[in-house]
DNA sequence: TTTTTTTACGCAATCGTTGCCGGTATCGTT
DNA sequence: AACGATACCGGCAACGATTGCGTAAAAAAA
């Protein structure tokens, strides 16, 4: 810390120049065996570190990344940070992680804040409120490497990492259907983020190959992602005010689905008696929710690896890349006692809200 | 990034020295109204901002501090963090996050990581593991402020924030043995942890003081703090094959609570018809899951404010602090249904694993 | 022995910023 | 008129490390 010893001191115990020491310690081959031996020896021995922040200064790179995700207490998001961290250590970058609270403003200001401390690259999962995504564009054309994963922009083109949202939503509502569900409601994030629009579009689809119309009512959007509680428990009041209540529900989200669980819950409706529920979800505490959440999981870890080895190879390519892929990779649907079948000759009739009848 | 605007630009450009954008800049007196006006414009119409990385190497600070902690998939950390974030953001300061994952080789591996980077502080949490905090020690006989949260240690005279873990103990045993339960186990992470420490000692106490015999077989240790799940299932194995059953669980721990609710499951015993749990965690999952767990919640967001606080007056400091205080904040005991009151008549004696009588 | 090549190292610039010293006007004072 | 004070600004050096270029001495080739 306070007396880190430099190159300079070496040199000047040496009595050498502060070049000789940097060539010497690099091992250049313009330096003596004898030289580059002593000098070695003399760094180990001192524990020589290379000042991180004069390398940075001289070649503008920082060998660290920069994430901006919504939230970290959030198991889809501390498992990605795991899988992210895996890669970037091993590869010797420093990650520094900053939370935009699913709000716009702090987004912004995280990013100001990261590129200002020269990042190297960003891995990006957007938040719920983020519409214009011009803070990452203006710093994308700049030439700053920038991955997206999970929640990601069509208006920048670069690599992202993504899971197949619009199957795992169509196989949960498949299972649902399958389940003898028919009436079956969609508890989404804000209407303009990727992932909202492809489990809706899968939601959907899964019903339309069933032959069961999309109620429109049965949809609703939280456009705070689930962070204000009082928006969920609204949503969730809305739905089982219906007229013809839904049976089932299918939450977009981690926050999303526990949220729901909650509010459901505290209006005393039971899971899965009066309506079942399946969520998009990491954690593993749902399987010990009574009952035990169905659930879509994402493979969170891999996507965050995936994420950074991409951002990785965007940061040390030579000449700027062209051609971006963007991965997908494949979600999990596990059925568990939220969602047990039903047969259809019972129904659930009686969950009906007759009372205007 | 890339084409970064710097103070030699706004000289060239405006025809002065780069000192003199400097001063100017800064609102030294000794640069004339109009110039001052000039090159502030300038500045902010193309947007200058000073490089931290050239101010970090000059004043050879950072304006960031580190913190380790074991996991941020850890609903007390994520919640702390939260709370360090919010002082250190409105402070100037910048945080990087590492996680130790409750190894003593990451942790310190991390720490030699974040003070070449020369963070201006570190905030920290210890690993389960670690026994050994001479890599603390030497930084901060250099002189690099730390403050440590949560898991501290007697070794290193500085700023600590804790909780008063033998009255969180001490009241939720109370309040099981108030209920009606007699023996109560306690799951504890590794033994030489402060944390396992005084949570034990609370424990004891309880006992003690309702003059029920302290059982050493129903105490556990957990050497990874409950990283592994092996070792979890393993102790809740064993304290569930004791002739004399637990009737009650006291978990130390967010990890050892989750683990140990999903150890008890999946043996198949009932909470809390069969056992009662109670555990130090921060989950708001928690009251959701069936039956819904009696907890001892810690003010995680409070803490990480707290320290930081602390943390900061560390490093700003102009000269070294000699006197350094020990914060101590109060827990929450939540009770919920995984801790019934049980008459004593009935008991649950028919718990007992009398195969052997 | 002379010339060329190689070896092994130092010098100085660079990254962006600031502190210190110094210099030149301009003005006021005696 | 001469001197000091003040206002205003530029140049240099430094933070720590790297690198192109230059160069002395040693080795090799002529």
């Amino acid at each position: 810390m306070y007396e880190a010893i430099t190159i300079k001191d070496i040199a000047r115990a040496l009595g050498l120049s502060a070049s000789t020491i940097s060539r010497a310690l690099r091992g250049s081959h313009e330096i003596s065996p004898e030289t580059k031996k002593l000098v070695i020896e003399y760094a180990e021995q001192y524990n020589y570190r290379p000042n991180p922040i004069a390398l940075s200064l001289k070649e503008r790179r920082n060998r660290s990344i920069g994430v901006i995700v919504c939230e970290i207490a959030n198991n889809f998001f501390s498992q990605a940070i795991n899988g992210i961290e895996s890669i970037a250590y091993n590869r010797g970058y420093h990650v520094i992680i900053s939370q935009s609270h699913e709000s716009y403003e702090r987004e912004v200001v995280n990013v100001a804040h990261l590129s200002s401390r020269s990042v190297d690259g960003l891995l990006v999962s957007l938040s719920t409120e983020t519409e214009n995504v011009e803070h990452f564009k203006k710093l994308h054309e700049k030439g700053l490497p920038i991955v997206f994963f999970d929640r990601v922009t069509d208006e920048i083109e670069t690599f992202k990492v993504v899971v197949d949202n619009y199957k795992g939503a169509y196989d949960a509502i498949r299972q649902l259907i399958g389940a003898g569900y028919q009436r079956i409601a969609h508890l989404a994030s804000s209407a303009h983020l990727s992932i909202t629009k492809e489990r809706l579009e899968g939601y959907k689809a899964a019903l339309r190959d069933s032959h069961i119309p999309v109620n429109e009512s049965y949809i609703k959007y939280c456009n705070h992602g689930g962070m204000i509680n009082a928006e969920i428990e609204n949503a969730v009041k809305e739905l089982m005010q219906l007229k013809v209540r839904p049976d089932a529900i299918f939450c977009a989200g981690d926050r999303l689905t526990i949220g729901g669980l909650t509010a459901i819950k505290s209006l005393g409706i039971k899971i899965p008696g009066q309506v079942a529920l399946v969520g998009f979800t990491n954690s593993a505490l749902v399987e010990l929710i009574e009952p035990s959440l169905s659930a879509v999981k994402q493979p969170a870890f891999e996507m965050g690896q995936t994420a950074t080895e991409l951002l990785i190879k965007l940061i040390e390519s030579k000449r700027p890349l062209t051609v971006f892929e963007t991965v997908v990779l494949q979600t999990e649907t596990i059925i568990r006692d939220s969602t047990p079948e039903i047969s259809l000759e019972k129904g659930i009739t009686h969950l009906h809200n007759d009372h205007k009848a």
